[in-house]
DNA sequence: CTCGATTCTGCAAGTGACTACCATATGATA
DNA sequence: TATCATATGGTAGTCACTTGCAGAATCGAG
C-alpha cells in the first residue's frame, strides 16, 4: 500500500510497459497475432526478448490489461455491507461503468474487438477472469452474506454481466458510452430473471 | 445424423483413443502434467507423437472430455419450447444430473480433481466452456424467447450453475451423487435471486 | 562526487509443444 | 486379389518459454 516512488527506475520502466505493448498492437493489428513473433515485438521496441518476458510472462500477457480489478474489488467491497449480494454488484457495475478508460473509447474497443477475434487472446482473456471469478468468490464468502455456493454462483454471475456488458458496447452500437451499455445489461438481466 | 459404421477401423481408433488418454492420466497423475511429455504419453500408448496429436490437437486436449454437450443441447432445446428459459435451464440442468459418467463416479471426481489442480488443464477447460457458451447464446436467440443480450447473460448463468454443480460435487462432500450436487445448486441459485 | 549495493537488461543454450510433409502400412471395397 | 482410401510413423523445422550468468544502469549513503 506504501506509495511507489517516482525514481527514474520506476519511470522508465512504465515506458518500456508501454512502449512493449504499443508496438504489439500496432504489429500485430496489421500482420495478425500468429504471425508475428515475440522477437519481432522486442526489436520493435528495442529491447530483448527476455525483456519481454519478464514484464508480461506470456505473448498473450502482452495484450491483456486490467485496470479494473483493484478498483472493482473495492467498490464491491463497500457496496456489500449495505446492500444484498446481488444489489451490490449491480450497484458497483453501474459505477465501474462510469469510470471511463485510460486512453480513448474507440481505441479501447478496437482493442477488445481485436482479443476477441484472436482466439488465442480470448482464452487468455477467459484464463484471467477465472481467476477473478474466484477472487470473487472469496470475497463474498469473506463478506458474510452467503454460503460458498452461493457466493460461487455469485461469482459467476458477476463475470458473466461484466463479460456481457463489454461485449454488448464493443459489438452492438459503435455509437454508444460504455456505462449505457452496463445500463442495458442490468436491465437484460431484470428481463432474464422475470421482475 | 446417420450411425456410425462400426468397422474394425472405426474400433480401433476409439480404442487408440482411449488407451491414450488412459495412458495420460496414469502418467500425470503420478508425475505431474508439466513433467511429462506427449512423447512420453506417445511411448506409454505405443504410437507416435503424430497420432496422439492428431487425436487430441494439444496435450490439454487429452485430458479434457466433453460426453454431455451434446445431450445437454438437445434437452435444452425441448425444454425450451414449453417452458421460460431459464426454468428450461434448471430443468435440462436435473435432467443432465441423472444421466451418470461412462467412468465410476470416484474416477471422475478424481480427474477433475486433477484437471482444477493443474493451471494449464483448467485454462484450457475454460476454453471449451467458452465456446460451448457461445453455441448456447446462439441456442437462446433461435429459440425466440430472448434477445442477443438477454441470451448471451442466460448463457453465462448457465454455464456457471454446470461448473458451480461439479464444482460442489467434486469437493464439497466425497459421497454425494451428482444429482443431489445439482439440486443443492438449483436450491443455492434461488437463495442469491432471493426467491 | 564516489563507491558499493541493488536492480535491470541482454545473451546463450536448451526444452518441448506444435506444424507440415512425405513415405509407408493398414483397412475397406469391388 | 487388385485398387482405393485412410491412418500412421518419421523427419525437420518453428517458436514460445525457461534458466543462468555477465555486464550495465540506477540508487542511496557518506
Amino acid at each position: 500500500m506504501a506509495a511507489p516512488p517516482v525514481t527514474l527506475r520506476q519511470q522508465k520502466k512504465r515506458e518500456t510497459f508501454l512502449r512493449i505493448q504499443d508496438q504489439a498492437f500496432r504489429l500485430a493489428e496489421t500482420a495478425g497475432f500468429t504471425a508475428i513473433t515475440v522477437e519481432d515485438i522486442a526489436a520493435a521496441a528495442r529491447v530483448s526478448a527476455s525483456t519481454v518476458y519478464r514484464y508480461f510472462g506470456t505473448k498473450e500477457g502482452i495484450f491483456l490489461w486490467d485496470e479494473f480489478e483493484l478498483p472493482a474489488t473495492e467498490l464491491l467491497t463497500v457496496e456489500l455491507e449495505r446492500q444484498a449480494p446481488l444489489d451490490a454488484v449491480l450497484a458497483a457495475l453501474t459505477s465501474l461503468g462510469g469510470m471511463g478508460f485510460h486512453i480513448p473509447d474507440d481505441e479501447m474497443r478496437q482493442r477488445v474487438r481485436f482479443v476477441y477475434a484472436e482466439p488465442a487472446l480470448r482464452a487468455a482473456m477467459g484464463e484471467t477472469f477465472q481467476v477473478f471469478e474466484g477472487k470473487l468468490t472469496d470475497l463474498f464468502v469473506e463478506a458474510g452474506s452467503t454460503d460458498p455456493l452461493a457466493a460461487r454462483i455469485l461469482a459467476g454471475m458477476t463475470m458473466t454481466l461484466v463479460a456481457a456488458a463489454v461485449e454488448f458496447w464493443t459489438f452492438a452500437d459503435p455509437q454508444m458510452s460504455f456505462s449505457a451499455a452496463v445500463e442495458h445489461t442490468t436491465t437484460s438481466l431484470d428481463e432474464v430473471l422475470g421482475r
